[in-house]
DNA sequence: CTGAAAGCGCTAACAT
DNA sequence: ATGTTAGCGCTTTCAG
């Protein structure tokens, strides 16, 4: 075993109580013995043993990030390890440790209520894509300390932050009207993408603002594949009037698109303006390189770690609310 | 404060040892008593504490995951979190946490040796990207329970597994060989590049079996951006004969490649074929779709979640060894 | 300013 | 088959 608090009382000619107040820096201890103990800490290498404290203190000072991810995710989800990425730093910076829990949306209750009463992480931060209404039950009834990342659909007392989708969408036709363009289509998700319909909500307020029609046959939905937006974005130059711009409800989208009107001959930015969502890492590799109203997930992963630990504290503590740092990254797609 | 196992041997009219026999299922506790206590735990919902139990076993059943990922890392380095994925699943089967912490090259050291004096998690898997010989001397000395992910590039005592780029490249040029091309080209990255290097050994081995010259200018060199592959497959295109096909070290270097066949209307993969490695999303994306020789990171995160337990349980295994499951992906960029 | 002692909840020898 | 008891290493009253 290694060396423990009682190695270093014994030969510091002092008791254990003695040492841990020293440990934790006490007024009432005088500093020669401060030092003695110290120089003995140091000499003996102690090191307090984490689990003992665990113990005593019923704090892991770790939680747990609980959510669906599988084999592919990390290609097909950067966004999620960008946002867990941000969570780390702000949880280390705070003193948490950091676990991953992949889990489906079936075994996520049974998990958070053994990992509470177990007492095996201190707070738990949730993926939207896995939560339920027996869970928002469970959190609420034991008191929970939790933070659900992505707006539930359902009636809840989860404690929850998104990213802004509606504001990001305003942001998006802003930066077009801004840079010139007049006329504007949009190519989203199926009216299941809550994500896409939020953008496309944000769109239309601002256009809607600065008296801009957004007729029929501009808007379309479909799947969210790279084919689909190649598709939309055809349907969309049937129109009489061809609109100065588009935005994608999302990069695959905007690849379909960009894909379309190259095969039409049409110039981008000089005929057709395009901006999308979400700094993939190939909108910066597309030719022309993409205009995107960025996210800042990492931020946002920042925000989700600093509220749990919060709500730790203060378990009272009830938040609700759209938290978002989009921005435009102006590339070759737009004017 | 919950319920304790106090509580239920009270309850149950027994003892607490008792009621920890039966959690463990020990053989000489009769039906009866075993039934009782199983229905006053239930009935009180109880649950062991997990700290307590930490605090016994002096075994966290967690394992940390420590490397370099910074603002950015889930867009830029989608492998990173595949392998994240993998260690994840495998150690959750195995019943250990998964916990991550992201730390500079020079600070890891001082995490390692005072996670492990503090007992704060069983053993660690480290990325390449963040060791140092003084880490070598630590794990050795102290015995610390390691796995590296990656080669070392300096003499050391780690236990380690790495893809095996070499076996990769190999694959590429059968590939290509058995397909019907016969002239080959490689274009890669610097001599720093390490997995370029690999590769690119693979593929000389495989062309040296088959009799196949590699001439000079068919060996490019570069940084790895998209424009470096443009330039460099224009560098091969001067050659006198220009080969039938061409590996890219790496999928950057591909897209560049991709596109400067295309500006030179040249077909792929008629006139030339394209093989590269890693599937990214952004190579079913492209067009043609690239064929690709992938190595399963997820495969081998698990393989490190495996590792790494069995390091725990037997100290003394030594392991070091390339580890791979690569595979080719054929889609349109070849035959 | 210092120390004795009572836990924290559980496990595992050792008795019975 | 069951119970007693001694820890695990630390924190924290409470006395002195």
């Amino acid at each position: 075993m290694s060396v423990t608090i009682k190695d270093v009382a014994k030969k510091a000619n002092t008791s254990i109580a003695t040492v841990s107040k020293v440990m934790h820096g006490s007024y009432s201890i005088s500093k020669e013995t401060a030092d003695r103990v110290n120089s003995v800490m140091e000499e003996l290498g102690y090191h307090p043993n984490q689990r003992a404290r665990n113990f005593v203190s019923q704090s892991n000072h770790t939680i747990a990030f609980v959510t669906d991810i599988e084999k592919g995710a990390g290609f097909s989800n950067p966004h999620m390890f960008e946002m867990m990425c941000g969570m780390e730093a702000m949880l280390t910076q705070k003193g948490y440790g950091f676990l991953v829990k992949a889990l489906k949306k079936n075994d996520v209750c049974e998990y958070v209520k053994n990992a509470f009463d177990t007492k095996y992480v201190d707070g738990f931060v949730i993926h939207a894509s896995v939560i339920t209404p027996e869970l928002s039950e469970l959190v609420s009834a034991m008191a929970i300390p939790h933070l659900v990342i992505g707006v539930p659909s359902f009636d809840n007392n989860f404690c929850w932050i998104d990213a802004d989708n509606r504001h990001a969408g305003q942001i998006a036709a802003k930066h077009l009207l801004t840079v010139g363009y007049q006329t504007i289509a949009f190519i989203g998700g199926t009216d299941e993408d809550k994500i896409s319909m939020h953008r496309l909500e944000g769109v239309k307020s601002v256009l809607k603002e600065h008296d801009v029609l957004l007729p029929p046959g501009y808007l379309q939905y479909g799947n969210s594949g790279v084919e689909d937006g190649y598709e939309m974005t055809l349907q969309i130059l049937k129109s009489r009037n061809i609109p100065e711009a588009i935005i994608c409800a999302n990069n695959y989208l905007a690849y379909g698109c960009v894909k379309a009107l190259n095969d039409k001959k049409i110039k981008i930015p000089e005929d057709i303006g395009i901006i999308t969502f979400d700094d993939y890492p190939f909108s910066k590799i597309l030719s022309p390189k993409l205009t995107v109203v960025n996210i800042d997930v990492y931020d946002m992963g920042q925000e989700a770690g600093s509220m749990i630990v919060q709500k730790i504290n203060k378990p009272n503590l009830h938040i609700q609310s759209y938290i978002t740092y989009p921005q435009v990254i102006k590339r070759e797609s737009t004017k």
